[in-house]
This record gives C-alpha cells, sequence and structure tokens, in this order.
DNA sequence: TTCGTATTTTACTGATGAGTAAAATACCAA
DNA sequence: TTGGTATTTTACTCATCAGTAAAATACGAA
C-alpha cells in the first residue's frame, strides 16, 4: 500500500484523523491543543498526527519546545478528482431514485391495484 | 470505525479494491472474472469483494451459481462532499504556489541578488 | 545546572487486515 | 445422482494498527 492515493486515503479513514483536521482547518495548533478533546494518550495523539504528516495532510514547524501542526489539503486534491470520476454513477442512481419516486406519485402507474 | 464514511474511506484505501470498482464501472462482473487481471487467490478477491459490499460499494445478485457485481457508488457521496469541504485549502496552496511562481519570474524581486 | 512543559520513542498488548490452502456450499447439466 | 463450475468459509500465518505506560528527548526559564 505505498501508493499516494491509498496512503492518503487510509489516514482519512479515522474519525481522530478527521476531527485533528477539521481543528486544524481554523488554524495551526500544538498537539497539546489537539489531544485535549480526545479520551486518549498524548502519545496515541501524537502517533495519529505521524500518520497524517505521512500522508502529507499536515505539517510541522518548530517554535522553541513546540511542533505545531498546520493542515495541507493538498493530497486531498487527489481524492476528490479521484471520486469525481465516479459521480456520474451516483447521480444515476439518484436519478433513477428520484424517477421511481415520480412513478410512485403518479395516479396512472398504480391503476392496476 | 464503524461510522459509514470511515468505511467507506476504508474500502477505498485498497488499490486491488479500487481496480475492482473501475472494472465494474464498465459493467457487471462475475467474481472469477473480476479475480482475473490480479495474482492473487479466488478466495482473496472474494474477501476483498466483501469489504466493499460491506461499505455499500458493491451490490451483489444472483443468476445461477453466479453472484454477479455491480458498482453502487452511492457511498463516494459522502467522500465527495467530504473532500470538498476541503477545497478551498488546497486552492489556496495552489495560489500561493503561483504567486510565489510569478514571484521568481518578476525581475524586481531578485535584484538584490 | 536544574526544573518544567511539550513531544516522541520504545516495548508491549490486543485487534484487525491481507493472504493462502483446503474444505464446504450452491447450483446447473448430463 | 454424479460431476463440474462458481463462490465462500474456515483455520491459520504474518504484518500492521491503535492504544498504553514509562522512559527519553528537546528546549526555554529560573
Amino acid at each position: 500500500m505505498t501508493d499516494p492515493l491509498s496512503t492518503t486515503l487510509a489516514a482519512l479513514a479515522d474519525p481522530t484523523r478527521r476531527a485533528i483536521l477539521a481543528r486544524l482547518s481554523t488554524g495551526e495548533a500544538s498537539v497539546n491543543e489537539l489531544a485535549e478533546p480526545f479520551d486518549m494518550t498524548l502519545a496515541a495523539v501524537s502517533k495519529h498526527i505521524k500518520v497524517l504528516e505521512n500522508a502529507g495532510l499536515v505539517s510541522r514547524s518548530k517554535q522553541a519546545q513546540y511542533r505545531p501542526c498546520a493542515l495541507d489539503a493538498t493530497p486531498m486534491r487527489e481524492v476528490a478528482t479521484y471520486v469525481e470520476t465516479y459521480r456520474r454513477f451516483w447521480e444515476q442512481n439518484l436519478d433513477q431514485l428520484d424517477a421511481y419516486l415520480r412513478k410512485l406519485q403518479t395516479p396512472d402507474s398504480n391503476t392496476k391495484n
């Protein structure tokens, strides 16, 4: 699983990590700040951050003993591009659902019952 | 990891499974047909399909001894929606890169060297 | 230097994932 | 019924992941 898209998707496939990214979308934060909402060791959060960093979704800087995290959404672009190639399929399904619902509401279609 | 988005992302975070979906985007296929391109046991492919089915990305039907697979991209909608919330961040990064490259190309900015 | 705060690393545990081989199941056809 | 094709299940192995506790590291401040 060394391809970047797999790495990005795997990193995103965890609610804790997505919450960290959501927090970072409001601005930089230290590990302590990021860990605060979670019922989890600091070390555990540190490892989640490492996964995100490894996927290129988080970048780090250095300020004294702090190593603040910043969001880097760039790898999500590939995810967006990937799922977009399937858009027509889910929209097609919605169209079918829509047609089905319309059919149910059309009196004529139910005359046999 | 029981939330649907995590399940979908985890299912997509594997090149074999994405290849299966790509194949299914061209139409239904049996497990044997799906397994053909892979250097992997039929049982292994069967399990990958189970993961996709579990994520709602693949639906099955029954035709004699065949249990053909069909693509259902519906769960990808949530993925698309999710990454879209970060679009402004990666576009911002592109803008910054663009500005940076422009700056490099502007003679005035390098007069000090 | 010594302390305190921030963060990571290490060693370990338990759960889960990918893969295999071989047996089991399902269903059609002769 | 017997055989054949399609597919899944089971039991097992190996690797990876999430989490913890405790030690280690990094760095500013007194």
